[in-house]
RNA sequence: GCCUCUGUGGCCAAGUGGUAAGGCAGCGGACUUUUAAUCCGACGAGCGUGGGUUCGACCCCCACCGGAGGCACCA
């Protein structure tokens, strides 16, 4: 148990006071204006306007040059911190303001703002954990090592000793008894009310962000505990997380535009890959039965408020199950994420609250489409019909469509935008779903659902297609597409059909996109937003002419 | 790829044909309980880049570069 006792106190014998007056030292101008000679007076002034024009970063340069000459390292290699800052507000938050505790702690972090009072100077020290005032007085630390303490910038890094005290106003505060710094920022910090607003440098330098803005760093802090949450919830259920190859030989798994790169070594072309799914899937053959992985994979495809060419999926994989485990599952994931992420299952976008708690809403989509539209669609039915339908909506297609292919694009122009509450949409055609397992009681369909909220597509499952013979003759559907120009289309894998052959359990798959679940929990409209380096073009301007060397 | 908007000192931000407000930071000074501290003083940009129109352009036009939103495309 800490001890405190009233204020006053001191744990750190003062600090002998050095005679020299602070700011005649470090300023030769103030000497030679004493000095009185004219030749020096003109000199110094052009000396003084020379100083005062230098650009911020020189002066820092200038800064950091002056504390080598005194035998300081303004880039030293370690601090022994004993406590976060959240840790001392856990042990200190209670006393009373006036009151101030005889121990010493060792804190280290990011000066974010000072205030120099004359003999007396107020800090605001952040580390990753929150911010707590210092307390810097000529008094304690001497007038010299307030005056170096003075001359320390926002944006520095330092570590600082002291006791534990609460101001007349109450504010809990380290009265330091000694700092060093831990390294000096040669750049200045934006401004520290308004922040970081361009939007472009927001991206670009997301280390500024993340500094001066708490909405980036909650918005990251949201996306760490989810990402932690959906782990930690799969390996409690026997999941295994597994990590399989970026670079793949074959495109498959999705529907998409790949990347493609050179490997030297083999002399051939490499993809990077769009999915997840067709490695993980061999680990069920494997045996590993439960397997998920949570990875980036790369579209070659437009940048949107929805879409960034790197992106995180979350794949899993159920040996045993089909999709209606997957529905349980998915609603547990994403439920327990809001809760770990937010503390709350009900998140709020756009002024809308949307409540995550399971259970949610599920319905087929040809029931969904009936109750929204009024209109009777299924993909079993007669193509002319189907097209009447789509007539009478105002929706135009594609003579190669059939029925499900328009049973689809119902759903899609018109009905997914319209739902708001998180919707398990099951049982979708089977004509544009070539990965799924056909319906076991309706061959047009597949077990295939994804889950909607807020109009928009969160999650994606399948009852696993397993049947070899079948897949093999989707995959030559999709290389006959390939060879007639479909940049989209996948290539023909024999060794993942040779896995299949071995025999894949019956299973249930789940893919959710992890950056849009998080712009839910986040309640932000961009990706960018819930990435942490957005992909942007090479930036215009910046060069070695920034950084001159003094 | 197309459309609209947008780019002013380190940061924020006004100005929208007549020769660049203001704030923050920085610099000098005052101040031992401030919390976007306050007060006083001095300083700093020719307005994304390149052309053009004009007596004159940050303001108008064109192209290019970066960014935002939308469309197209795409899960």
């Amino acid at each position: 148990m800490p001890r405190w006792h009233p204020a006053g106190a001191k744990d750190f014998p003062p600090v002998p006071r050095h005679g020299a007056p602070l700011m005649a030292e470090s300023d030769p101008q103030i000497s030679a204006e004493t000095a009185g000679a004219t030749d020096e007076v003109v000199e110094a002034e052009l000396e003084h306007s020379e100083e005062e024009r230098a650009s911020i970063r020189a002066q820092r340069l200038g800064k950091v040059a002056a504390l080598r000459e005194q035998g300081v390292n303004p880039y030293p290699y370690r601090f022994d911190r004993d406590r976060t800052i959240s840790e001392l507000r856990e042990e200190y938050g209670s006393l009373e303001a006036g009151e101030e505790v005889e121990v010493s702690v060792r804190l280290a972090g990011r000066l974010m703002l000072k205030r120099d009072q004359g003999r007396l100077t107020f800090g605001q020290l952040r580390d990753r954990s929150g911010e707590v005032q210092l307390f810097v007085s000529a008094g304690v630390i001497g007038k010299e090592e307030l005056a170096a303490f003075n001359d320390l910038d926002r944006g520095d890094w330092i570590g600082v000793r002291g006791t534990v005290m609460v101001t007349k106003k109450g504010e809990l505060s380290v009265k330091v008894a000694s700092f060093e710094l831990l390294s000096k920022a040669l750049r200045p910090l934006p401004d520290k009310w308004k922040g970081l607003a361009d939007v472009d440098a927001r991206y670009r330098q997301r280390y500024v962000d993340l500094t001066v803005n708490s909405d980036a760093r909650r918005v990251f802090e949201i996306r760490f505990a989810a990402v932690d949450s959906i782990r930690r919830e799969l390996a409690s259920r026997g999941f295994l997380e597994v990590e399989t190859p970026l670079l793949h030989l074959q495109q498959g798994g999705a529907t998409a535009r790949p990347f493609i790169t050179h490997y030297n070594a083999l002399s051939m072309d490499t993809y990077l890959r769009i999915a997840l799914e067709l490695p993980l899937k061999r680990l069920l053959v494997g045996g590993l039965e439960r397997v998920f992985e949570i990875g980036r994979v790369f579209r070659n495809e437009g940048i949107d408020t929805r879409h960034n060419p790197e992106f995180t999926m979350l794949e899993a994989y159920e040996a045993f199950a089909d999709y209606s485990e997957m529905m349980d599952l998915t609603e547990l994931l994403v439920s327990q994420a809001a809760l770990a992420a937010t503390g709350s299952m009900v998140v709020t976008v756009r002024d809308v609250q949307i409540d995550l708690a399971p259970s949610w809403r599920r319905v087929s989509m040809v029931d969904l489409i009936s109750e929204t539209l009024g209109v009777e669609i299924h993909p079993s039915m007669p193509i002319e019909q189907a097209r009447k339908i789509l007539d009478g909506l105002g929706l135009t297609y594609k003579p190669t469509w059939g029925s499900g292919r328009c049973t689809h694009e119902v759903y899609d122009e018109l009905v997914e935008h319209t739902v708001i509450a998180p919707t398990i949409v099951f049982d979708h055609p089977r004509e544009t779903s070539p990965l799924a397992k056909p319906h076991r009681h309706d061959h047009s369909l597949v077990e295939r659902f994804e889950v909607i909220v807020d109009g928009r597509e969160l999650a994606n499952a399948y009852s696993e297609l397993n049947d070899p013979v079948e897949q093999l003759a989707r995959f030559r559907d999709e290389a006959d597409l390939k060879a007639a120009g479909d940049p989209e289309a996948g290539d023909v894998d024999l060794d993942y059909i040779r896995a299949l052959e071995f025999a894949m359990p019956p299973a249930g798959g789940l893919g959710i996109g992890i950056d849009r679940l998080i712009m839910l929990l986040a309640g932000v409209e961009s990706i960018r937003e819930v990435i942490l380096f957005p992909t942007l073009r090479p930036e215009a301007g910046l060069s070695d002419a920034d950084f001159p060397s003094a």
